[in-house]
DNA sequence: CGCCATTTTGAGTTGTGTCAACCACCGTGG
DNA sequence: CCACGGTGGTTGACACAACTCAAAATGGCG
């Protein structure tokens, strides 16, 4: 497992979410909310991709989650978050007071339906990433990660280039793997010929099928 | 990983959940809904522990979740239930039909403020499970477990006897273990007198601090 | 062009899985 | 009452996949 040293610099441009600010934009590394803030905002993901880890008193992190466009963050907390979220892109979001959040879900019930939904979608997402994370074989849990990053940036399909914003060692911490077993594999993979890496930010698949095979279940695709 | 044989006979009783059915009396084994099943109705636990399960083809497990007393089984579906979900001990649950409880909500806006709630709990534990996953060593997982497990029964404080209502191989499929290591490192415990295991329906927690020492990080309580 | 951060590759170690034997408990039936 | 068989749990020996440490390679950026 990758630890990030206790020196480096969290993140630069903090954000304070004022209630019922609308579209914010903002640069990659800025810091959405840091664990332990109260739970005041809900944001909603326009574009780009934000990262929500947690880290542990000796350093280790998980990344418990990557948002993408249309995911909601701010969920699944109590009173203050329980993580920490930051931007791994410029991006932007849609920022909203937890409480007129509720205000208008009380008036208007259809919102609220549509607010369990999304809840219940967050845990089905949840499920899944544990399913991914009890599967045992490291080449599993990384091919499922591809096949899960395709579904979400449009649907997996064969030679179509999707984007890999995050590094290694996001990628690493969120699968419970080191950066060089996840390298490892990747490399395994091109080598394969199921799938193509022109670049480190994004990556290609050759052969899904093949893919699904390495991941060894069903796709998990939402 | 301990993989259940194909042979086995699944669970004998089966029970139908008429809608706005109330206080359903269940035994061990009795199946609440399989996966695939149209996700028609809500369970409150009032007594007694049920188990989720996700099967895949290749014959693997994962105990996705433990339900206990005050919990809700049901949300977190689509249209149809994602695992299997059956009782470790004799139970009984409160059932509710989804549509009712829905057409509840739009009535009674704090019904639906409730709801969410225990949305966001249910998201709340699914992180802990997927944090509790992500921790590289087996002892820190049976640890955390053990500690969770007490959180759930009451607070969890020294010389208090907790049930264990799953045996070995729920355990282990819970996190991502094989029966071999989760016993080994109960026995290390043991050993080490941190826990006592007086039979195997049940443990001792005798020196709370040094459990936690063994999870590494703080403990996991809701 | 040269520097720094990130990724890849390599070599050696170790923890956990696998396979197998053994043990403890419990209900059954002689 | 005890012998028996079955189930679930523990223990041991060994193998292998993933981790650790280390070094080389790649890519981005001033």
């Amino acid at each position: 497992m990758y630890v990030f040293p206790h020196t480096a610099p969290a993140s630069q441009n903090a954000v304070r979410a004022g209630a019922g600010e609308a579209g914010r934009v903002v640069g990659a590394t800025t810091v959405l909310f840091h664990e332990g803030d109260k739970a005041d905002a809900l944001y909603e993901v326009v574009s780009g991709v934000f990262r929500a880890t947690k880290v542990f008193s000796d350093g280790r992190r998980q990344v418990v989650a990557f948002a993408y466009p249309g995911d909601i963050i701010g969920f699944g907390h109590g009173e203050n978050y329980r993580f920490d979220c930051d931007a791994l892109t410029p991006a932007r979001v849609q920022v909203t007071a937890r409480g007129d959040v509720l205000a208008a879900a009380r008036n208007r019930p259809e919102l609220g339906e549509k607010l369990l939904a999304m809840a219940a979608g967050e845990i089905a997402t949840m499920h899944d990433l544990s399913v991914l994370l009890c599967r045992k074989s490291a080449m599993e849990r990384v091919a499922g990660f591809l096949i899960s990053l395709a579904a979400r940036s449009g649907s997996p399909a064969n030679d179509q280039r999707v984007n890999l914003p995050m590094c290694r060692a996001d990628i690493a911490d969120h699968l419970g793997l080191t950066i060089e077993t996840v390298s490892r594999n990747l490399t395994k993979l091109k080598l394969r010929g199921i799938v193509e890496l022109p670049d480190r930010g994004s990556f290609v698949i050759r052969d899904l099928v093949r893919l699904q095979d390495q991941a060894e279940c069903e796709a998990v695709v939402h």
